[in-house]
DNA sequence: GCGGTTCTGAAACGATCGGTCCACAATCTA
DNA sequence: TAGATTGTGGACCGATCGTTTCAGAACCGC
């Protein structure tokens, strides 16, 4: 037995991860990962075996931290009536939070949709299944939210909350109150 | 006066406009530049000042050529009652069609949103412009089509329709279906 | 035909890229 | 305490980056 790793992997990952939201994984070079994690390039090769290896680790902290906590209440069983509605007024405050990540970087699934990455295969299918995931949760919210409505309305408001919720990802950066405005458009949706 | 130039401007701004949308602005290289446009370096640094001069060039014949020409029933005067319907109808066939750039790419201007680059003050402007324009062509495609209908819910129907498209332009690339999926949601909003 | 001006192209520039190498450090076991 | 193993870090690798330089080509006016 040799040298124990002397850094916590979920805390370089999680720093490699705000280099990946803001940068992108193109233009994220590895001496701004170096220098996010506190770790020498060695170390990254070592531990994840190239940038791409790291940066697939960032994308499942991404869903595992950021993304399917804010989804959690619309997985619950049963499903609140209200939780699709808290979905989006959280998200409502998080991209309204200038200066924050969120806010500033809407969300590394969808800008890395129009990224050259998202060519390659494996990165493809994961961006295209977290919107499935996304879609599922928000599907479940709106059944709670009117389980009296008849299956095909209830299925098209899911996807239009969808698209409002993507829609709010993609240009938060350069029109913040464009997105926001796109998820108030949402929560109008979802009045009872 | 000096020697003509040799080549044609416009041709090489659509030439170079093609890798930068399917590229982005980082990851587009000089010398893929010059084996799209055919001109060397001196030349495009001659031409239009940087690469980034190049890209300025590029996103105005986006706008010009390609945006505009599909935005122009809508700003008609009068609009016909089914400009917008017709706007969404070519839309869905141009993502629809595997292989073509739209298809691949989605929207330059949508992808720029996510990337370093719209980070630039100019950059930031050109494409929350672009957002504004999108809508206000959409606002007046959906005053034509539901007239009787109250102003403030042609405006929340714009609003959607506007977030349906950036949406779909956002996840072409990695999911045509769910992106075709949410035009077709904004075909059934726009049904009379 | 020559001078002036502008365009083009090959080469080069300094910087940075992602990744590898190798020596040293830190650990455990016998 | 020495050997084996694993982790770390500085240096280096070959390649590529965006941009500039400079010589030659192509034009026009006198």
């Amino acid at each position: 037995m040799g040298r124990a790793q002397a850094f916590d992997t979920d805390r370089v990952v999680r720093a490699a991860l705000g280099v990946f939201w803001r940068s992108g994984y193109e233009a994220a070079s590895v001496p701004a990962l170096e220098e996010a994690t506190g770790l020498n390039r060695s170390s990254i090769y070592h531990a994840f075996g190239s940038k791409r290896g790291l940066f697939d680790a960032a994308v499942q902290t991404y869903l595992d931290d950021v993304v399917r906590p804010r989804l959690r209440p619309l997985l619950a069983d049963p499903v609140a009536p209200d939780a699709v509605v808290e979905y989006f007024t959280g998200l409502r405050d998080a991209l309204a939070r200038t200066g924050e990540i969120q806010a500033d970087s809407g969300c590394l699934l969808v800008n890395t949709s129009g990224a050259p990455i998202a060519r390659d295969e494996a990165v493809r299918r994961t961006v295209a299944d977290y919107r499935a995931e996304l879609r599922a949760a928000l599907g479940r919210g709106v059944d709670a939210r009117f389980p009296a409505r008849d299956h095909a309305e209830r299925d098209r408001l899911a996807e239009l909350c969808t698209s409002l919720v993507v829609s709010a990802f993609a240009l938060v950066r350069v029109d913040p109150d464009s997105a926001v405005g796109s998820l108030d458009s949402a929560l109008v949706l979802l009045e009872a």
